[in-house]
DNA sequence: TTTCTTGTGTCATATATTTAGTACAATAAT
DNA sequence: ATTATTGTACTAAATATATGACACAAGAAA
């Protein structure tokens, strides 16, 4: 799985994104043990503070705990998983369809090019 | 039209895709004159100078042109327009597919998501 | 001509972000 | 008991971003 970063917006903001992403796709299951915060930033070429600060905000967001000297672990809350992909695709349909619309294509417009954008992916 | 700046990410980024969707939706049509940089910094509560790089930038991408001392003007190069707006939608449409894909999200979920936004907003 | 408006440039300052380096406490491993 | 690993905290420095306050040149408007 790659760290993709672009340069156009805060790397810890596109960290907190991926680790989300990667907790609510099922990448990281619910109770494991995540890598230490070093690797963790050695693996996305970042300094270690910088993925210690991604960390941060997804522990107030209690997606991920740490265990002081232990490690750090991804919740075993399934239930909380579940809302947070929710919100997660509500984003992403909400902000396709704004978009689309704002440009002025209709509902059908957008369903005809995202099929032919997944053609075109097979 | 609003100007809606979020605070996660820079402000005349924000700038940039804003005029770039007034142009391309053609909320602004070709060869308009546009208000002066303080104006349109007043409108979207920002300082000239943060307003002025963002215009700068469509410059560089020849969206907009100024006529020193008269004003700044949208491109008559229609062509152009048309092509910034298919890679604008191109973006969107792949941002979605990528999104949703990586979540386990096939392409019929992906229609069905729409289709019940699209209902909600009407 | 004089005045106003335009885009543009510069300087200073404040804040946010990112990296680098270092250090410490707690505990697991030896 | 000693060592290594863990998260965490701190300082310093570099860069990017945003605002504020000017100033200037060139053409439009008076």
């Amino acid at each position: 799985m790659e760290w993709e970063l672009q340069s156009d917006r805060p790397i810890y903001t596109q960290l907190v994104e991926e680790l989300k992403r990667r907790i609510i796709s099922g990448y990281y299951r619910p109770g494991e043990k995540l890598l230490p915060v070093r690797e963790l930033a050695q693996e996305a070429k970042v300094n270690p503070n910088t993925m210690q600060k991604a960390l941060a905000e997804l522990e107030r967001q209690n997606l991920v705990f740490a265990v002081r000297t232990t490690g750090r672990y991804i919740t075993e809350d399934a239930e909380l998983i579940a809302e947070t992909k929710k919100e997660f695709a509500s984003f992403h349909v909400q902000t396709y369809y704004r978009e689309m619309h704002a440009l002025g294509y209709g509902k059908e417009n957008m369903i005809e090019l995202l099929s032919e954008y997944e053609e075109e992916c097979r």
